[in-house]
DNA sequence: AGAAGTGTTGTTTTATATGACAATTTTCAG
DNA sequence: CTGAAAATTGTCATATAAAACAACACTTCT
């Protein structure tokens, strides 16, 4: 996997679980303290974040910030 | 914990694996294309690293991301 | 003592994440 | 379809991670 690919991946599972928890980017953003912005540049995969921002987020949507390093769709898809 | 326990607990079980697999600090850092001193900082926690940093160790120790999300002493004393 | 290996610390440069704000596009309920 | 909310994209300033190199401290040898 590209390192590309994982930045997407890593970006695809906050945004599960966030949506999950049914709360917006902006609102995720806030209880992180930053931008909407940045929140749609990580979701996206577009910023190699580091392990503190990383934390912020794991806090703010109450997960381990192991989950982030689940690629959530293929676990669904073998739990079948 | 704070910030910077954080770090310095990611670093601890950096350098726990990369003793495990009896290798230097100079030696991990070559695998990874970086310098030691960084690899240093890292374990010492002085380093907010990004998650490919975080990849580039993991591939380089042949361990799970993960792994360094693990207090392992925590972990070997609950397992006694 | 001297040499080699290991780890730490300091500094500079470059790249990029984040903060802030704006503008635009997409999504979706009414 | 229309309008509001949500998400995306762009730009600029600032903070800081990473790369590179040097110098230093410490240990362990001979």
């Amino acid at each position: 996997m590209t390192n590309q690919k994982f930045l997407v991946c890593i970006g695809q599972r906050v945004r599960e679980l966030r949506i999950k928890r049914k709360i917006t980017q902006n609102e995720l953003a806030i209880r992180c303290n930053f931008e909407k912005a940045s929140m749609s540049r990580i979701e996206a995969g577009k910023s190699n974040i580091t392990v503190l921002t990383l934390r912020k987020i794991s806090k703010a949507l109450d997960v381990e910030i192991v989950e982030f390093f689940r690629n959530h769709k293929l676990v669904s898809i073998l739990n079948k």
